[in-house]
DNA sequence: TCGAACCATCACATCTATGTGAGGGTCAAA
DNA sequence: TTTGACCCTCACATAGATGTGATGGTTCGA
């Protein structure tokens, strides 16, 4: 597929598409007229880097990772130099540190969520309603038991 | 304690406290002469919203769930507006989506770096070799693709 | 009293991930 | 042949997190 199909499907603008193939976290063939055509692959690859990145990866980092993720992956053995390898534990850690703080923090914006559903407004009758009138929040309805 | 302490204890330099405090991350105290005066408990404010700016989450947004974290948090509720409880469930998918990505390439990652370390290049010399030779090629070019 | 070690604000620089637009090819359909 | 929808490269712009330096005030010990 070319660049146009390959953005929509992943929801990533062309700009990134070239960016990271610049940054060298993706490899584009090329047809002869230069247009780049992609494999079907690409999709879920670019999805990931987009994760990686939303989770706070930089590219050059997701670069060393992701030979990593492809399911046949011995023949990669001979190439992990001993600096990659160790660049990648500590990027292990890394990310086991950043798993932890955003569970941490997650556990408690949804311990915080679920109280306010279960905080029944007319129980604090004076409550002051600073955004509007309307008594019933579209989403934040009784999750929690009545 | 003042900044310079705060930023020795948590790793973080002067210019970026001030930076959160701008963002309204944090707000210190000011002493009589104006030099900011921080209470001991910023020692893991920081260090947590230093955690989620690592994780990618952006500052104003970080803001924004800070709230949920302090522990007596009941007086917050009546001072949640509709908008920023959706803001928060919405940080909340994204933030589980994030962890899922993390832990779903970090699990490949351990399991890549495990697999090397179990590889002897001993074994590898009567085994079927891949792309090298040698026991300790410099770099093996990954042959076959899939 | 002096100097070192703090602190303050302000402004400019940098890096990374992105947006946007200019100038120009390719190609298929009208 | 023209038009429109693609594609190319190149370059400049922006936003957020961070570094660095200028300029000057405060504190404290020698």
């Amino acid at each position: 597929m070319r660049i146009g199909e390959l953005s929509e499907r992943t929801g990533t603008s062309r700009r990134l598409l070239r960016y990271y193939e610049e940054q060298g976290l993706i490899v584009a063939d090329r047809a002869p007229n230069g247009y780049r055509d992609y494999d079907d692959r690409y999709v879920d690859r670019v999805v990931q880097i987009r994760g990686l990145l939303d989770a706070g990866l930089p590219t050059r980092i997701i670069k060393q990772i992701l030979p990593c993720l492809d399911k046949p992956r011995a023949i990669y053995f001979p190439d992990a130099t001993p600096e990659m390898l160790a660049t990648l534990e500590h990027e292990l850690d890394r990310m086991t540190e950043r798993i932890r703080c955003l569970s941490r923090n997650r556990d408690a914006v949804a311990e915080y969520l679920d109280a306010v559903r279960a905080y029944d407004p007319a129980e604090a009758e004076a409550a002051p309603d600073p955004a509007g009138a309307t008594p019933a929040p579209d989403r934040a309805t009784a999750v929690a038991d009545g």
